[in-house]
DNA sequence: GCTCAGCAATTGATTGCTCAGTAATTGAGA
DNA sequence: TCTCAATTACTGAGCAATCAATTGCTGAGC
């Protein structure tokens, strides 16, 4: 049959477009990189890059605790995930609960000492591996524009 | 206590440094980009952004069956994550397995006319969400250095 | 030719998320 | 002041991945 023929050939060009190309990159250097993150730091510190991430953003403003509903915003979670994630991190003893003061719905999350203890190690397990794989890989005049891009990026599909 | 107060200002600082930051954008970028995509595919096409990703490598080349452990490989899945991936695949008619001539343990996969069909579809959607996101957000000179970089990083996960 | 270490795919059990639905609380407008 | 739509967190069910263990097959070295 022609037509499938056709088909073929118009399906093979779509696959091989420079979007679908450049997009994959960026989809694989982004989980590769996680991936390779996430095993060190479960094997290291016995925490998930998720973890790393809430702490991240408990850590950065010593005395703000930040709610639970901003920091499903932040990791793009949903509220029931980021209560589970929290459930786990509060068992193992990361982080506490506290109730919001203005508002009764709200929960409002920090780091506890060992938590932030941990953070610590992390960070360096963290910072380690990105130098390595997101920073040595470029020059440092394309980093400054790498990270310039990303962020209208970011931008975008927030605004959206 | 003194030194609890000096680990709180130190992970405050290890939460602010710049490597974080542009490492967060990263994530987020990608994370943010793909869920958008999967759902407009889903919405669509009722197909996931992880089918379609296998779609892009079956249809690239017409003539050329690939086995599943390239694909894991290429999707940063595991072997037994491609199993229950094509297996859903080929319960909706996107693709079929066919065993590979020259060696009895690998499984070949190749798409079925329907599963170029959808793949012709999902591709318009793609590269709409790409364009708008990916491409239109930095200027063209940027989006050159851009792919290049990470290029140079997915290069170098790859190789260690 | 035989053995055995290694690889491909599969399966059972588990993990970590989503979705849909619920309960408590809030704040804006009649 | 009261009502009601919106918002926060949580829960049960389900889904898509992982890890660990198994089976079948292959090829290199003796």
């Amino acid at each position: 049959m022609d037509t499938a023929k056709r088909e073929n050939d118009e399906a093979a060009r779509a696959a091989d477009s420079p979007l679908v190309h450049d997009f994959g990159l960026l989809i694989k250097a982004a989980t590769r990189l996680e991936q390779r993150i996430d095993t060190a730091l479960r094997k290291e510190c016995e925490i998930s890059h998720t973890m790393f991430e809430v702490l991240i953003r408990l850590c950065r403003h010593p005395d703000e605790e930040i709610s639970q509903r901003r920091l499903a915003d932040d990791l793009t979670l949903t509220s029931s995930g980021i209560t589970r994630l929290i459930d786990r991190m509060e068992g193992t003893g990361l982080v506490r609960r506290v109730p919001a003061p203005g508002d009764r719905r709200s929960v409002l999350v920090e780091p506890t000492g060992q938590g932030r203890t941990v953070f610590l190690r992390a960070a360096a397990i963290h910072a380690s591996v990105v130098e390595r794989y997101f920073v040595a890989p470029v020059t440092p005049a394309d980093y400054g524009r790498l990270t310039r891009s990303l962020g209208e990026i970011e931008k975008a599909l927030r605004d959206a």
